[in-house]
DNA sequence: CCTCCGTTGTACGAATCTGAACGTTTGCGG
DNA sequence: CCGCAAACGTTCAGATTCGTACAACGGAGG
């Protein structure tokens, strides 16, 4: 509770910070800001334009630009200066919606565009549509997700940092270091954690022998595996269950996968599995129940993804990417890079899934309250402000932030 | 406990101590704290400007910056929600400035408010400030920056983890898995890279073998340790050149220790050093002056850190950690969580360092005279190499396992 | 006890910052 | 092309702050 006044330095240092967040200033805001009057605004601006650290327009004050002076502040009312950012995702049907939703609530709220384009999991095709999206002119910025699996990464990496607009990363992780000058960014949800979250949830509701089942070919799946070998080295489970069959109905042979799945947990004494995919997670827990297994009680099955976990019989306990914040958090990065240029550090961002508590892990009961059956160590009997989220309070309603 | 009155050097002491909490400090109310007249305090303020400790401005002082030096505000008028964040550091003097220089104006322009406290790099001491914190019930959330180095990091974790506030760790990385509902969110500066940044910039100008010196005690070097062994694995480097003794000139024996260090230097014919800390590597870049080497050309130096390293002869190239960003990012990381409460699913950020390319780890270029002298097989040109990258090493990005 | 010297406090003119007024310029719409 | 309204910046005035000049205070040493 000092002074509100500000010292003039702070004043224009406040006021660059300002103008680098949102790229332009004006003078009337920025006085009624920091409650100064617009003259002295004025002299701060003029002070720092003649050390070129902005560009004076009528009206306020940009960013100094190389392509000549800009063209005009915005004025009040339109949220933020407007853009239009590319995205290319590998799929328009299939665990991208989510993200492509959530960047669209966030591009609608930053006040920019977003220009979707669908492609596949084959690097050639994302190359065309990423280069048909820069001839267009229209695009400041890129997020893209090209498939990191196969060979020439390098190479890939390499021509998408020189392109000529900034590029995010969504769902991908490219080398630690990339040989551009800012290091490449990106955002993807820590799948690895949220593996480790399923098996923790597991593991503290007594069971000690858990699986896990891989969809084959998902770019997931490497992350998974990488969380499950440290979650399994951490609590002292064996990692050995592992199967790398997609077990979905559609799949031919499916039921004898299941059927040799369930043989081996059998054998290993497995309580517990952990199914990539919720479709998949699904085709096992309907054939557990049609050759007569209780799901929560013979077998507990965590869901990894949650589309539709919630329609199963029993509802099946799932992690859910958090997908429409990766899009959020891409699309708001992109924004912050666009208005704050190429000084910005880069960053690299990991989003935390989250553990939705169903039917198909734990016993289903009552109100009453009772604590989980066996508690292993660490239960912090501590004070919970919030309780944790149980199921039905996962409506499947997206939180969507206020602005 | 004392006399009220203070000896010079003591109340300066105060006064920078005010300083680094506040950001700025205000003559009038300065002299009125201490109960001085205002005239001493404008002697002691133009006594610490004239070492560059604060920058001094009409009314008090600021922080010294880079450029139009200030900092903090405070924001009024405006509708934006009102939070306190609480923020503790274990270092007021050190490293730690530009961060919560950086927070403090994004707090600014987010209209929140930061609540700082000193601490130290000891536990006990940060439980009591943080205590102390939450107890005025005044703090929506708080940053912290507690060691994690010793022993009972889990049971920290764990209290932190239940503090009634959010929490977000900066500069720090808890385990993996934190037992809390929402994983525990942090932010940091991404020093395995910057050092990777920094070898690679050696190597690209033709430097095949290089050493690391290492301060010893500050909780970077691990990362730093970490990302020498990446990066040294990655270019067929070899990792052994490295030393765990501070050289700054301070530090008793530090003569001995260079000199050790540039005879394996010259044993192993390595021409080019990353030093940790700048106040360090400019020790060792006189130590060689002293010793008729020539800088950037008999030994190539970058520091890791920037907070002298620009005023050193020659000016040192560094690798400057994004610090305000840190504290900005953390800010607003924060301030996001406090409006869109737990649900929003968490993040764990990292920001990439920059390097600061000055004359110490390459020739300066001289328009008229030789092209330098007999340096290794570098380019003094400014085309940017692309050294091979190899595909699956990346942290995270883990190796499928055949069966 | 006295003097020397460094530090602190008071006084006051100079310098700086800020804001109001007002004539001039710029941008925008008809 | 013209006119209006907003924005700009020069000028002046009020208030605050700065720093030099000089006096007062207190400890160290002779």
């Amino acid at each position: 509770m000092t002074d509100d006044r500000l010292f003039g330095p702070q004043r224009q240092e406040r006021l660059m910070d300002e103008l680098r967040r949102q790229g332009s200033i004006r003078v009337r805001e920025f006085a009624a800001l920091l409650g100064v009057s617009e003259l002295t605004v004025r002299r701060d601006i003029a002070a720092l334009a003649s050390q070129n650290l902005l560009t004076k327009v009528h009206g306020g004050a940009t960013l100094p630009t190389d392509l000549g002076p800009a063209t005009q502040v915005r004025r009040r009312g339109t949220a933020a200066p407007r853009f239009t950012i590319g995205m290319v995702v590998p799929s328009l049907d299939y665990y991208w919606p989510a993200i492509v939703g959530g960047a669209r609530s966030a591009a609608a709220a930053q006040g920019v565009q977003i220009n979707l384009r669908g492609s596949t999991y084959d690097w050639a095709e994302d190359q065309r549509q990423i280069t048909r999206l820069i001839e267009s002119q229209q695009v400041q910025g890129l997020l893209l997700a090209p498939n990191l699996d196969g060979d020439g990464v390098p190479e890939m990496i390499e021509w998408i940092g020189n392109l000529p607009v900034p590029v995010i990363l969504i769902e991908r992780q490219p080398p630690r270091w990339t040989p551009t000058k800012n290091q490449l960014e990106w955002v993807r949800s820590d799948h690895a954690l949220g593996l480790e979250i399923a098996v923790r949830h597991l593991h503290e509701h007594g069971h000690r022998s858990i699986g896990l089942v891989l969809s084959k070919g998902s770019p997931t799946s490497a992350h998974l595996e990488r969380g499950w070998e440290l979650v399994c080295a951490d609590l002292d489970l064996s990692p050995d269950l592992v199967v790398r069959e997609s077990v979905r109905m559609q799949q031919p042979g499916y039921r004898e996968t299941i059927a040799q799945l369930l043989d081996r947990c059998r054998a290993a004494g497995t309580t517990a599995l952990v199914i990539h995919s919720d479709p998949d997670a699904m085709s096992v827990a309907q054939y557990c129940v049609e050759r007569g297994m209780a799901i929560p009680e013979d077998l507990a099955i965590v869901a990894y993804d949650d589309e539709v976990a919630k329609l199963a019989e029993p509802a099946m306990t799932a992690v859910r990417p958090p997908k429409p914040m990766v899009g959020r958090t891409a699309v708001e990065l992109m924004v912050a890079r666009l208005i704050e240029g190429r000084r910005r550090p880069s960053q690299r961002i990991l989003i935390t899934p989250e553990l939705i508590i169903r039917d198909s892990s734990i016993p289903h009961f009552q109100p009453a309250n009772q604590p989980a059956a066996d508690s292993p160590p660490g239960r912090p009997t501590t004070r919970r402000a919030h309780p944790p989220v149980r199921s039905s309070d996962a409506e499947g309603v997206p939180v969507r932030r206020p602005g």
